[in-house]
DNA sequence: CCTGAGCGC
């Protein structure tokens, strides 16, 4: 089974946002498992609702969390602690949002997007030592269509007393440089792991 | 830097 076969199943649950099969690095066979990354906890939990257990490419299969999150259980399904800046999840789908109130905060951008199609977070971007807003942050959203109509929807548009500045996001820096031994992987909070096998 | 352009740690 291809990774995008894969990502067409999961997509009934929601919005898929990246599937990665796993191959074992000397015979280049799948290891009969990959990690979907959904665009929500929500559609995640619903991901394995729906799939756990079923039938996939003739073989039933195990859908669930990672079984060793970053962090633990705790910071899975844990409490926000100032914003949805915790939970906010990635995509290259992405509007800048300038001139924002320095009182506007990341669940308050979150809240003036939420009927808009597809988003998958919002953030405000905040000073490290202060800890005020910087007045700017970003929407991530499934798709580009959506990151688009949410713009010209919502470009304007006073929040707090402030027109909306919205730009489509600039593309991000290259990650930084990598310190040590490139072992980690990234397990997202909202990934699933599935043994599934082609 | 009690701020108003800024593209994130």
């Amino acid at each position: 089974m291809t990774s995008s076969q894969l990502g067409d199943v999961f997509n009934e649950a929601g919005s898929v946002i990246s599937v990665e099969i796993v191959y074992d690095r000397v015979t280049d066979r799948s290891r009969g498992f990959a990690f979907v990354t959904m665009g929500s906890v929500q559609e995640a939990k619903e991901a394995i609702r729906m799939f756990d257990g079923s039938q996939v490419g003739g073989r039933t299969v195990k859908v669930n969390f990672p079984e060793v999150p970053r962090g633990g259980e705790r910071a899975v399904m844990g409490p926000k602690i100032r914003s949805s800046y915790r939970g906010f999840v990635d995509s290259p789908y992405k509007i800048y949002a300038g001139n924002l109130s320095w009182r506007l905060t990341s669940e308050g951008l979150r809240d003036a997007f939420a009927d808009h199609p597809g988003l998958l977070g919002a953030k405000v971007i905040y000073e490290r030592e202060s800890g005020r807003s910087r007045g700017f942050g970003f929407l991530s959203f499934a798709s580009a269509e959506n990151a688009e109509s949410a713009l010209n929807a919502m470009n304007e548009v006073e929040v707090e007393g402030r027109p909306l500045r919205l730009n489509l996001a600039a593309v991000r820096a290259p990650p930084a440089p990598s310190p040590g031994p490139g072992l980690e992987r990234n397990v997202d909070n909202s990934e699933l792991i599935s043994s599934i096998s082609t």
